[in-house]
DNA sequence: GTTTGCACGTGGTCGA
DNA sequence: TCGACCACGTGCAAAC
């Protein structure tokens, strides 16, 4: 019904249009102009119908309240995705670390090294911060007498000098390994954050000499 | 159709009646309509850029544009919230059970202590040891600024001095929770030689005292 | 030049 | 009747 009377005013307008012929040079460009605004609005009209499908079904069918619950509803998912990222976060820092690597390495060859200091990148899909990225460091240290303590200590010390990478979360075992030589594990999840410069090779390079050191001085107090 | 016609005629008529004189009917009505109107459009305008305020900066200010932005951002707000909460409901699937009691006491009351130490044995049935024992020690400290690192360093310089203790094993997590307060806690395994004394209230009263100490200091120093 | 976009006033419909 | 809402055509800018 609204259709037809819409309809018949358009008719309406164009056939005044059409009386006024000749004294009204701009007929051609008006009435592209008319015909574009028109196109215009339809299209601005079926942004507006999409965006309501897709607001939650109880939404008026007013453009103003589309408006209105569109931003609402925007900031509702926001505050979900900020929470669910948190909360993600929270169950990431606690969840232990992937260990299986060190199991094949201690099982195969590489034993000759006393310390092993491997540091792998995390990737984590749920939270790609562009500004910060997650390590993964173990440090692996056979010795007779060095117990997992003082090399825990060292290595926390050590990272609280480095001013760019925070701990997220840390796991240390020791076991022993074969005839009375146990061997010392620890994995720590360091977050780097990546504004100041980052020198993967030379931090994994510090962090070995600093427990190496902490081997020999350790052999040579006993 | 009569609707129509009567529509037609009435418009025409109205039409006519304009034709003619022009100055006469300008009435309090048409004005009062005019505002309205005004007002309608101004208000519906500020709500299409405080909506344009939301979305990703990049935006055209386009009304259009707007529209289909907010609507494609919505779509990937929503596509984000069904990603992380399935990522969600894995992690706390593979979550291990003996966190989440620590994750239901962050949750619930309990905060207002800012240290909470508790030391549980560990009965295991594959080693019953009669000459030793086996603790989990967990400590949880909430602080506003008290870095993991300084709290490990410092519970493992306080069992250095027990000389009847030995680390087993050591992990440790930092979380976030709530408003800038992030949550430290640490649980340690522990062999007790059991030919000495062993005083479990005072060993985990002395921890206490340590990782409070350890509180105080840095909440002094910041 | 043309096209794009927007505010304006206006007439019309639908519900209190 | 009054108020809210909407579509229409048009004048007026700025941008391709």
């Amino acid at each position: 019904m609204l259709k037809r009377s819409i309809s018949f005013l358009r008719s309406l307008n164009l056939m005044r249009l059409r009386e006024g012929i000749q004294a009204t040079r701009p007929t051609s460009s008006q009435l592209h102009h008319m015909i574009s605004e028109r196109k215009r609005r339809e299209k601005l009209n079926e942004s507006f119908h999409t965006l309501k499908s897709l607001l939650p079904p109880g939404t008026k069918k007013d453009k103003a309240s589309v408006l209105t619950t569109a931003r609402e509803y925007l900031t509702s998912l926001r505050a979900q995705v900020a929470e669910l990222s948190k909360r993600n976060q929270q169950l990431e820092a606690r969840l232990p670390p992937a260990a299986k690597e060190a199991y094949n390495e201690e099982a195969a060859g590489s034993s000759n090294e006393r310390v092993s200091v491997t540091l792998t990148q995390v990737v984590s899909e749920s939270t790609p911060d562009q500004d910060q990225q997650i390590f993964d460091l173990q440090v692996v240290l056979r010795s007779v007498e060095c117990c997992t303590e003082d090399m825990v200590i060292r290595i926390l010390e050590f990272l609280k000098q480095v001013n760019n990478v925070s701990l997220m979360s840390l796991e240390a075992n020791t076991w022993m390994s074969g005839s009375d030589s146990n061997v010392n594990r620890v994995i720590l999840r360091l977050r780097v954050d990546q504004g100041t410069e980052w020198d993967e090779a030379a931090f994994q390079e510090a962090v070995r000499r600093v427990v190496a050191d902490l081997a020999l001085n350790n052999c040579r107090n006993q």
